[in-house]
DNA sequence: AATAAACCCTATAATTTAAATAGGGTTTAC
DNA sequence: GTAAACCCTATTTAAATTATAGGGTTTATT
């Protein structure tokens, strides 16, 4: 599952890219149309315009924009940033990658093997959904 | 990523599938065989038996055994055991439905529509790999 | 220039979940 | 009768998630 994180991101790029007219949209709008924590929402944000996603304009009158196309954000980016990996398994993460402690020869290793056909299969359906997937439903 | 619970049980199935020609397997040397302790992995076969996946013989000289064919433990029924769902978000979830506190409407939600994807297509990939596949990969 | 609005940033607290442990109960081979 | 092995529930510990706190900085407006 989702965290909240990751849950509250999509409902955040999804609100703002419903408001793309707008020029700026304030936080404070997003996290009451969804019943969200003023605070927590402000966190993720951040994490999203870091991550080149939105745009922002300080102070009286500022708020936020996406500054990328919605085709161009997929479900796959947004979980990595906010979730980390994608992967079942760390010692298959293309991004995370750790070795499992009670796997002796990961080259031998049956699981490691299918969770990595598993992650492949696994990325390309979250590379092809998009935020435009989601706007185009709503 | 799977919980440590899935992962051990993947283990745990796979070293039973491996010795299904012994009548029996200790608790205990799946346990030293990957250096998990044996308390825990043993809530956790036994979770595996109540499923049905797993038989076992009390007292002495007793053990685990696997009473399914590998082909028939599909890695969706044991992720959706140990780890709960599949889904991505609770709103989309077959076997684990929960509605999502910040979601006003749930049939005009795009998020909502694109998950439902996404676990649809996810599903095929789990359903269709199993311990069999686990077990041609050793 | 003063003020208020709004994002910026880091740290900490609270809560929840996952992981591990504990401890005795029951069954069975020998 | 005894030791080996699974059975079962509850508790503790550790880690991660979720939420909050509190001030800092920037900017439009008056």
């Amino acid at each position: 599952m989702l965290s909240k994180k990751t849950k509250y991101a999509l409902h955040a790029l999804t609100y703002l890219g419903k408001h793309r007219e707008n020029k700026t949209v304030l936080i404070h709008d997003i996290a009451e149309e969804h019943g969200i924590s003023h605070k927590f929402l402000e966190n993720i944000l951040l994490e999203l315009r870091k991550a080149g996603y939105l745009g922002s304009k300080k102070g009286k009158g500022g708020g936020y924009y996406l500054i990328k196309e919605p085709k161009d954000i997929p479900l796959s980016r947004v979980i990595r940033l906010l979730d980390g990996p994608i992967a079942l398994l760390p010692c298959v993460s293309l991004n995370y990658y750790e070795p499992c402690a009670e796997c002796k020869n990961e080259a031998q290793c049956g699981i490691n093997k299918v969770m990595i056909q598993v992650r492949d299969e696994t990325l390309k359906i979250l590379e092809n959904k998009s935020l435009q997937d989601i706007l185009e439903g709503e």
